[in-house]
DNA sequence: ACTGATATTTGAAAGACTTTGACTGAAGTT
DNA sequence: AACTTCAGTCAAAGTCTTTCAAATATCAGT
């Protein structure tokens, strides 16, 4: 194997898991240590990684920014969503956590607390692996556009656990017309989610207020809206925003 | 041959792979290692690739997409085995693929087939996805330090599917403990898929061979061994080796 | 068109240089 | 204090450059 050919494998290990360790390297390119060892020095050189002891990870990682100095300031509106809603879940609980962007941001608040997370998002996994959370995932069929899990399996799978609160996304929340969401087998899951849960919290930034989107999966009430800035008054009682908190 | 037919082979080979070796040079265009070595120098200096200890590359810049395009055609010896393994996988299929690197690489070789895919390995789904492939999950829990999922759930889902074949990733094989690997629950799922399977595939590069691993899966005779090269004649009649297909 | 002189291209070989994996003792980590 | 990881050294293997002679192509003069 040429020397560069090595350095892309070593990267794209990088990629995927924002740190690698020295031997899985080796493992994995079937290379000796010393070798291993000259081509992360290398690389480091070039600035494409950073060694740390046992490994390498990807230079001045966002790994670090996203849970210790973003939580001091330049916190994104999406962020400030998750924050509020991480802040909710209190230790030992079991949480249902729906696929999507904006329930993702609540995972690096669960951080190495006593939490078992139920998804159906398999693009929260890494994130989940990070803070060092218990995880389940649902079975059934990937809908890859999304990574979420769907269809009757997962809605089989999903009957069987009762969750302390469940989080899950929306397109659309409008008074008369409750929550909605594009796509119908997602809104199936999401619908059951709710039902299986304690408390049920919709996540959604201030864009989607007012908006219907293609299949409802709940009335107004059934859940507390978990948002960054409240415009409508009408939905006051049933949501969390960030002037609550602070 | 005239010299400029080799500079188009060469530059052929190239484009497919972004990195190639002096060796193949040789071997693809039967000359010899001075003439590779002359036409080599020549493009550099044309500025048509870039010279690397052991073979040439394209010139620097895409560092990037490399990833995209090389999955479908990177000889390393893993991907090899990758391919060997997709060749069997026949229109129409449903196939069981098990977490691990080694299953991974076969990936790549269903792309765009009307096969649907089993899997128990989150770290699979991103290639499936850009493979196009109708992809099943198992429930349960997630072992995150390797992205597998696993545990009683896991087995309980497993139970329903039935396999046209299974392809599982062992990280000892060894004539008399037959097949083995460092995590029980992870053998647990291999042991079930092998059984829901009309045909049965280890997936394993050389050196695991004459290995034991702390739990086993199963006898030799239960599976076919799918590897690079065999380096064992013990093992002839059970293994599918590149040699066979070529 | 044949010939021999001259240039170009080719492959093989020798020695210099690089890269590799194993080993070792020093430095970190738990 | 036990363990892992690290940097440096070394011999072996692999690759590169240089050189040389053989094969092939080019061409002028007969």
């Amino acid at each position: 194997m040429l020397s560069h050919e090595r350095y892309e494998l070593i990267l794209n290990l990088l990629k995927k898991k924002d740190i690698v360790k020295l031997q899985n390297i080796v493992d994995e390119l079937g290379i000796s240590e010393s070798t291993a060892r000259r081509d992360l020095n290398y690389l480091e050189k070039k600035g494409m990684l950073e060694r740390v002891h046992g490994g390498a990870r990807l230079p001045d990682g966002r790994f670090e920014e996203d849970f210790e100095s973003k939580n001091v300031q330049n916190q994104s509106e999406k962020k400030r969503i998750g924050e509020l809603a991480g802040r909710l879940v209190e230790e030992g609980e079991c949480i249902f956590l729906d696929a999507g962007t904006t329930t993702e941001t609540l995972i690096p608040y669960l951080k190495g607390r006593d939490i078992t997370v139920v998804t159906n998002g398999t693009t929260h996994i890494p994130a989940l692996g990070k803070a060092g959370i218990k995880t389940y995932i649902l079975e059934g069929k990937i809908k890859h556009k999304t990574g979420a899990i769907v269809g009757s399996e997962a809605i089989q799978s999903l009957l069987k656990y009762n969750f302390d609160r469940s989080f899950v996304g929306a397109n659309g929340i409008h008074p008369e017309r409750g929550y909605t969401t594009p796509d119908a087998e997602e809104a199936d899951i999401k619908r059951r989610a709710i039902k299986n849960s304690k408390r049920a919290y919709v996540l959604a930034d201030s864009k989607k207020f007012g908006k219907v989107s293609f299949v409802g999966f709940g009335e107004i009430e059934d859940c507390v809206i978990i948002t960054e800035q409240l415009k409508d008054e009408r939905f006051r009682e049933l949501t969390v925003v960030k002037e609550c908190n602070r």
